[in-house]
RNA sequence: GUCCCCAUCGUCUAGAGGCCUAGGACAUUACCCUUUCACGGUAAGGACACGAGUUCGAAUCUCGUUGGGGACGCCA
């Protein structure tokens, strides 16, 4: 395949903001940039905030931050604007509307009645009766006299695409080639939900064509969504771009990286002093190489030598300990003034100091006791092996089952304060009707390593979100690895 | 279950028919350097998933098997 890029492409991404920020997003967001920049291009990021129920709004602000602190600018985005703006979903809502009407009165799209219970049921039984799921197209029959009446009636309704139900969609991806799928295993799929907000299959089609983006560089998830994506942009009239997936970066396990399993989160990269140009190394040798043996460059170099031929195809297992010693790498080289400025900006700054000692003030009697009472909150991941974590007469897989159990309460949280800190965890306990200590106890151990510490919520709050999630995880794979029933104390 | 994608050391990868007794890096293990630790240096072990083809010749091409992954939401 020959992928000659004659016009300067315009390329995206498109974060939902549902979240910290995601190391998956920053590997995406590197192959974007590079890919623009070798070929005098545009990189945009573009906010697609359509799923109401999942909106974080604090999340929007830290992905920019995040994306901002990895080290790639962006040309045209919702903080700096664009001429295809505004750059953020909800704020483009009627050219969605829009866009579906149009459909409809085309015949390509139609308005589907069913209820959220009617489609539940629907794939129950296909499960129960291991069938594909998938809409049985049942509104797909209504006449358009009836859509009308009962749309003016007020009743509810989505707007879904009318697929065609023979032939081959395909697309010629830049690192896999032809794919084709045949559109009768093609669903039906919802473009505008009953709330009036597009799905990320309408709004990414209609966005993308406004915005006049050349390629899609997405992550391997989409490719079975792609043929849908292309057979819109036909019912519109429109020339899709190209697009090219990536593979997902992996856990050790295989699995498309998750938090469960390993820090996905880009804060707690940073947290952890990788350096951005470490990082941007490291994640553009997940698939990709200069061909020889040069496994350090940087991103201009990247810039410079990139082509598509270049990446493979595997899925890359995101190994933590050879991104160290690519950080290890680049450290070494920094000048002893940078390290103290960094050390200053990332560490003891000013903003995390003034959380620890409000903490710390009453418990130390001199400056020297300071670092000695607060090395955990400087330090990364602790060990637990000298420490009894295990309050007497519990097992290690139920204190493991506890934590996993407060880490998805705190997931849940909007927002990571004192408050809503103390009360998953007070909660939990009444809930399970457990002596608050059982609980406090160890998960003091799994956050600060020690049984002597400041404030407990106190702590985990200033810790943050992603160093108390990594810490609890360790823990818990320390807890599942003990012996049954914990030894009394003394014995 | 159905569709799609993928397959070289434990991990990231080089390899685009003969340069391959498969190269590098991380990790591991030795040894050297060193008052310690680390860095650095040297060395070792460690892979072409399997089976058929095509070819004088296959890690590289084709097909099949197996394995892994992804998708199948009014989530993105």
């Amino acid at each position: 395949m020959s992928h000659t890029v004659t016009n300067p492409p315009r390329v995206r991404i498109a974060p939902s903001p549902t979240g910290d920020p995601h190391i998956g997003t920053a590997y995406i967001a590197l192959f974007n940039y590079v890919f623009a920049k070798k070929h005098g291009g545009k990189f945009i990021i573009r906010i697609e905030d359509t799923d109401r129920t999942r909106y974080r709004a604090e999340s929007e602000a830290m992905i920019l931050d995040a994306i901002k602190w990895f080290g790639i600018q962006w040309d045209e985005g919702p903080d700096i604007g664009g001429p295809f703006g505004p750059y953020k979903q909800s704020e483009r809502l009627p050219l969605y509307q829009k866009a579906a009407d149009t459909l409809i009165q085309k015949g390509a799209a139609y308005r589907c009645f069913c209820t959220v219970e009617r489609l539940d049921k629907l794939r129950e039984v296909q499960n129960a009766n291991k069938l594909p799921p998938g809409y049985d197209r049942h509104c797909r029959t209504v006449s358009q006299e009836d859509s009308d009446r009962r749309a003016a009636a007020g009743e509810k309704f989505t707007v879904r695409f009318k697929m065609p139900t023979s032939g081959v969609t395909s697309f010629d991806d830049q690192i896999r080639g032809k794919v084709e799928f045949e559109n009768a295993r093609l669903d039906d799929l919802v473009l505008l939900k009953a709330d009036g907000f597009p799905t990320y299959h309408l709004a990414s089609v209609v966005d993308d064509n406004a915005m006049k983006i050349t390629h899609v560089i997405r992550g391997e998830e989409w490719v079975s969504s792609t043929p849908k994506h292309v057979l819109l942009y036909e019912a519109f009239g429109w020339q899709p771009p190209s697009f090219t997936h990536l593979n997902l970066l992996r856990n050790t396990d295989k699995s498309k990286i998750s938090k469960r399993k390993n820090p996905t989160s880009i804060l707690y990269y940073r947290r952890k002093g990788i350096l951005p140009a470490a990082l941007r190394n490291f994640l553009a040798l997940m698939g990709w190489s200069l061909g020889g043996d040069q496994e350090i460059f940087s991103t201009q170099t990247m810039i410079e030598q990139f082509t598509w031929e270049r990446f493979s195809l595997g899925g890359p297992v995101f190994d933590l300990t050879k991104l160290l010693w690519m950080n290890s790498q680049y450290l070494k080289d920094l000048s002893d003034d940078t390290w103290v400025s960094l050390l200053k900006e990332q560490v003891f700054n000013d903003h995390y100091l003034k959380q620890i000692i409000p903490l710390i003030k009453e418990r130390v009697q001199s400056f020297e006791e300071f670092i000695p009472n607060t090395d955990f909150f400087f330090s990364g991941d602790l060990k637990y092996e000298n420490t009894p974590i295990l309050p007497k007469g519990l097992s290690g897989k139920v204190v493991s089952n506890w934590f996993s159990e407060v880490l998805e309460g705190f997931e849940n949280l909007d927002e990571w304060t004192v408050a809503n800190i103390k009360e998953v965890m007070e909660k939990f306990v009444a809930d399970k009707k457990i002596k608050a200590k059982d609980l406090f106890m160890p998960m003091r151990v799994a956050v600060s390593g020690t049984l002597v510490s400041p404030p407990l919520m106190e702590t985990i709050q200033v810790l943050g979100k992603e160093m108390v999630r990594r810490r609890m995880r360790l823990a818990m794979a320390y807890l599942a690895a003990q012996k049954e029933v914990a030894q009394p104390a003394n014995k």
